[in-house]
DNA sequence: CTGAAAGCGCTTACAG
DNA sequence: CTGAAAGCGCTTACAG
């Protein structure tokens, strides 16, 4: 077998005429190496089932009989190696189980194989959404079969642009970034714009849809005209949307308004304002404003998690619940159909949404998808029993 | 404003006894580098606000005018450095919005900063469960506090340890795991093991309890007897137990089974075998067997979702819960307040989980923790108003 | 088609 | 306390 140390054409003398002989490569340190490094990291030479967990591509090169480059070339499936010595090389790294060391690859080539999942950190609640985690959920699944993982991380107010959002970006953790925008800041996107890194707005508030950035946007406006239209077709003529205050609300609130309009019927519609997405708030508010509520006979509530509060408030105060007031919901999560009544609501396409997003962003990441990517979704209207 | 480039120590003619002039380190390429990296990487020298992408530990160096050597040392806090220098060197880099780069620190100091969640993956379903959602969501933020990086993936079944569970591991992409262990094999573990890496099981199997790793247990036979013993105390007994095969939930059983023959009635109980923890599977098994859930005055399930299913299946068909059949669930997700009548469970803890899996696997990483880490963790019964 | 070399951006033992 | 060097494990331009 031949080894390829010591190098076989190194001059004894050295070149008289450079002052500098090359650094040959270091073939000789597959063993010794100079800088220690233990504590908690993985042990040297530990196996797995025959498995090495320190191969690398010189000592697969060694086995193999040829150079690392080859090893290296043979593993990226470059056409420059001869078949037969791929797929040597190929089975050899299989039986071996070698496995990239993805730092080593990353530093080389000035990419990791990751990609950020970023969404928007509530510090009111020690779990994200249930959207959030469905979409999460469903976009790691979608990302694997781009050989890309997942990392997760959040993203707060407005604290400008050292957030997570760049950091991971900065630090080359993620070669992209998927980010629920609902709440991200037009500097924020502007900051990334500037940074040039591949990045996916997953529902950016309105103020950011004409930045030019890869974006998948869903219709809400349409949302909200559905929601009125099915109250209205229900029969209910005074109508009740109960909302948090920001521009993506208000989006819902105008679709919801055109289709008023549009109705044949004389509807009155007013706005119960909730400070923030939370059961309990919408819950309590519901309570706090029982007559007001009361007085209406259809509530559009902006999420599933606000229905349900406005459900079950009514409910537990003895309002019957389609037959005096209709709820419809927003999102269609999960438990969406586990209430009693089950929920009526818009339906956002999770995971449709999923797979864009992350076949975009592969798309971008791997230079296929140069222009800007952007697509428009329609929610759908889901017929259960709360309408 | 000293550079560092050229070096001023070297020979212009090469010390005549040596063959190899040492490679002095490459210093004059902070520019033009060789090897070529654009498609979709992140461009050179983009800027953001005044933070350059691309800042490195050398080009701080010839800022802050010393070798990159005591840059490097400065930004890990080094006792080593004057406290001045460290303090001009840090504040420069703060202000430069320097980032490092974490794959070469990676492939430096051989670990990742970042630490794998692993989870089962169900191909029924299409995202994870409630339950492992607000555990995920939970570690990411105590991760956090650590400076690690939350990256999920899932493992299936018992295809062997060439799963993600060793491959995040083998690519060097995390420096430990936190598994959620109630589907993981022995055999996997035992790959993990002769690895020798850091990683923490999250409610093992039974089986797997006395293998040699750090391990967060929960005690499911007391959350067993729990619940039979809130039952038995609402004077139900005729008990029906809901549940999956498995090891995981026999041990529950046991746990119901003790605190029935440790009750002064007369109680008497029988199992109901579901396929799966699906809500509908759930909903589905108890509406094919309707006359014997309704033979019963008292319900247990092994999760919330399931006695979801039960719940519902029971109030469609117009049982009253809790007046003629009590159900009491396992798990206490977010759902299990929002129900109606809102679900009596058994409250596993989460947030305590979360906390201490992310503290232990710190310290296993950081090479604090030495020996094996193992913890045991009570439910607690949640009383509301389905029992 | 293949190999030797240089480089990616860090850390750290070694030698002042 | 500081600097120059070597090394981490890859990729890839360059030269056969």
């Amino acid at each position: 077998m031949h080894l390829q140390s010591p190098p076989r054409t190194i001059p004894v003398d050295g070149p008289a005429n450079r002052v500098y002989a090359p650094a040959y490569n270091r073939l000789q340190n597959t063993t010794g190496c100079k800088n220690r490094k233990e504590a908690g990291a993985v042990r040297q030479g530990a196996s797995c089932d025959g498995l090495v967990m320190d191969m690398t591509i010189r000592k697969l090169a060694q086995l193999a009989g040829t150079s690392y480059s080859t090893v290296s070339r043979a593993l990226n499936d470059s056409p420059l190696v001869k078949d037969s010595t791929k797929r040597h090389i190929q089975s050899l790294a299989r039986q071996l189980g070698y496995q990239v060391n993805s730092s080593a690859k990353s530093l080389a080539t000035g990419m990791q194989m990751n990609v950020g999942l970023v969404y928007p950190f509530h510090s009111l609640r020690p779990y994200e959404s249930a959207y959030t985690s469905q979409a999460i959920s469903r976009m790691r699944r979608e990302l694997a079969t781009h050989g890309l993982d997942a990392l997760v991380a959040g993203y707060g107010g407005g604290e400008g642009p050292t957030d997570d959002i760049t950091r991971l970006l900065r630090q080359k953790k993620v070669a992209g970034l998927i980010i629920f925008g609902y709440e991200v800041s037009r500097p924020q996107v502007d900051a990334l714009l500037r940074l040039d890194a591949p990045f996916l707005l997953i529902n950016p508030a309105p103020g950011i849809e004409d930045a030019p950035c890869h974006q998948i946007r869903i219709d809400h406006e349409l949302g909200g005209y559905l929601a009125a239209q099915r109250l209205i077709a229900a029969g209910r003529r005074r109508l009740l949307c109960v909302t948090e205050a920001g521009e993506q609300f208000d989006v819902r609130l105008r679709g919801f308004a055109r289709a008023v309009a549009d109705a044949e019927e004389a509807i009155t519609w007013d706005t119960l304002t909730i400070e923030n997405g939370l059961y309990e708030t919408a819950y309590d508010t519901v309570a706090a404003h029982l007559d007001e509520v009361r007085a209406c006979d259809g509530v559009f509530a902006q999420s599933d998690l606000t229905s349900i509060g406005v459900l079950n408030c009514l409910l537990d105060t003895g309002v019957p619940v389609p037959e005096q007031i209709s709820v419809v919901g927003y999102d269609d999560i999960e438990w969406a159909q586990y209430t009693r009544p089950a929920l009526t609501t818009i339906h956002q396409p999770v995971s449709e949404v999923a797979r864009l997003a992350t076949d975009a962003i592969a798309a971008v990441i791997a230079g296929t998808q140069s222009d800007q990517y952007v697509e428009k979704l329609q929610p759908t209207l889901v017929d259960r029993e709360s309408c």
